[in-house]
DNA sequence: GATGAATGAGGGTTCATTCAT
DNA sequence: TATGAATGAACCCTCATTCAT
């Protein structure tokens, strides 16, 4: 009941590329479009198997039902946001500092970069966060892990302030960008440049966060 | 079709307080404990109704349909939410830092003390922020602007670093806010202690602002 | 229950214009243009008492339910029809041919200059034929005896052919006039010239009529 | 959105009869049935359903909505009218009075046969003349056509008074027709033999239209 | 596995009618 | 008499989900 989905394929989530894959692929591809596009409720089945080129009742051999498509879709994208910012942390080095503009710079470039995946995670996982509550979001705790991480790291370090609980900055972080990336995709691009932005408050969080030698 | 509401009622929004003005206020409490509970989608105009012990038509003489419910419930509270904070900031008096914390917990205690409330402005402002974007929200500019107007004017008292744009800087600490609330809402108060977090962001902020004199 | 209408007024159907009757008659008025305009089912009742200047409940006073009030405006119409198409039929003379053209024409005059009435008549009267059958429709009876009787009369003079049933004629003659009422009123004059026509199918029935000296 | 109906079957209107050409006509079955017997306002959809045996929504497989229901309806059973009087006619022969007379005949047959079919184009028929008007009904002007054509080719023969324009005597023809279908409906049976009236009326406009040797 | 026609519960909304003022 | 805010039953239609093929 809880368990999610995947049925043709097998359960290990191991590439292996078959006509399956591709197909459950696609459907989420389609989703993230048109959840994005017309938001989760408004979205219709219906039209998702279209866009995808499957039949409505196939959908349902790769999903358990609509909310599971949600889910399933959230954590096959966080997955993969959260391969990235790992990635680009790692790129950046050991100092505290730029690890953690690594993370904000990556993520706001995501944002920019895939605006219809942004707009899921940021209007849509909301919305769904009571039956997130329910049923949990594993992936979002990654996402949460690995920025209280760099916060923690660089604490331990000397670099950053301890008093701060690093899971708190971490949330007041994501909810930064959060914000942030929610008022670049209502105004797309229009009002201010989301990257720019993202560095201002880079800026704000080092500052806030670095230690002072009184 | 974009006025929204109040055809019992005179057109003027003074209070003139009566039965028509009280059942439209019933009828926006029972929005909002039902639209915190069930979310948006999930909530039954009818149970809105009984819960406002109103027939079900008596809805759609103060409203337009389920939408202008939604947006009038923000409407109303936005403008209660506003009007506290403007008036906890007057109270701190002048000194920027003080004004900045006034603001931030006075949003916190906000989210404590109305959790309906604050669940309908963390959870469900976002899931109709598509359709905000066309009726606009005139109300959430203005809460903007509150918080913009303490960061401009530290920055001009030269208590705050001006290097910083005012309104990313408004933007910024709203995100932090609204995401310290959705997770004590999720969950309610198990997690961690809300005024506590808001004190610890309040810190991270202001050092983040705080002018140095290098 | 079957009784119709005319709380306020008095029973008799003398005229004694007073504002009752005045108020009435206003709101016939607004039905018949609004039944004219939208047909019977989508007009409104709101819409009527905007349309007469009266409150929705003040219909009420006048007329039992909606299906009474187009009852009502059956009768009093059909009514004014009927003493116009009399008092034709006695300026015609006593010669039949004279008489039945009289009769045809001023229907078709009444038409072209009452188009909202004539709709009603037309359109209307059929869709409420069914409840017509219940609550009967006297003036319309009224209506095809008056035109049986035109035949009728002449028959008896000589003039026209005994062996046609002057009901079924009378049935037969309203038929046409009625489907060509209906053509023009959907054309509204530009296909055809509704006077023409009904000269047309007067030649047509009178030379129906007209006995043969064999 | 003017395309009527037919989403599970194939666009042509060649008759393939399969299940879902019989599902599609079972709804317009019950769909006459009830509009004839409760009008179509009356008439819910849903019981529509009932009768047909399928359930609500499949109704809107086949139809765009209810308004499309009775046009199609409509379509349907006129298409089927008109092919009877047209075999009627052909099968009268060449004599111009006798063609007339099988287009009466054969109608007034087709009432007497089908009285919910006639219930439905008499009563019905008109009530929609309004978005008849709008959504066109080219198979009423086929019939139209059909009746004009009888006409004309008597004019043409020499047999009919030339002076009278066709279509307006095939309107009138119509209108008689119609209207003693209406009574004879309205009075099932206990009034009067609906195919002795069509005869005289017959009788009535083919002296009406007989050409005079002056 | 894949299809898509069929299902039917469910809900937002309308609007004739009432009745307290 | 007149009002018009309030009522609430009623209904068309949508759409997630199923299942025979």
């Amino acid at each position: 009941m809880t368990a999610h989905s995947s049925p043709p394929s097998p359960r290990t989530s191991a590439p292996r590329p078959g006509a399956s894959e591709d197909k459950r692929e696609r459907i989420l591809a389609a989703a993230e479009r048109l959840f994005a596009e017309r938001g989760f409720f408004h979205a219709r089945v219906a039209e998702i198997a279209r866009e995808a080129g499957v039949a409505d009742g196939t959908i349902y051999l790769y999903f358990k039902n609509k909310d599971d498509l949600l889910i399933s879709l959230f954590e096959s994208r966080m997955e993969r946001v959260n391969a990235e910012l790992t990635a680009a942390i790692e790129r950046a080095g050991s100092e505290p500092a730029a690890r953690l503009r690594a993370f904000i710079d990556t993520y706001a470039a995501l944002v920019v970069g895939s605006p219809a995946l942004a707009e899921v995670l940021t209007v849509e996982l909301r919305q769904s966060a009571k039956f997130m509550k329910e049923y949990q979001n594993p992936r979002f705790g990654d996402f949460l892990k690995i920025l209280a991480g760099v916060v923690e790291s660089g604490q331990e370090a000397g670099a950053f302030d301890s008093e701060m609980p690093a899971p708190v900055v971490a949330r007041a972080v994501f909810g930064m960008l959060d914000e942030l990336a929610l008022a670049w995709l209502l105004g797309r691009g229009e009002k201010f440049d989301m990257v720019r932005a993202a560095g201002a408050i880079g800026s704000l969080v080092l500052r806030g966060l670095e230690r002072r030698t009184s």
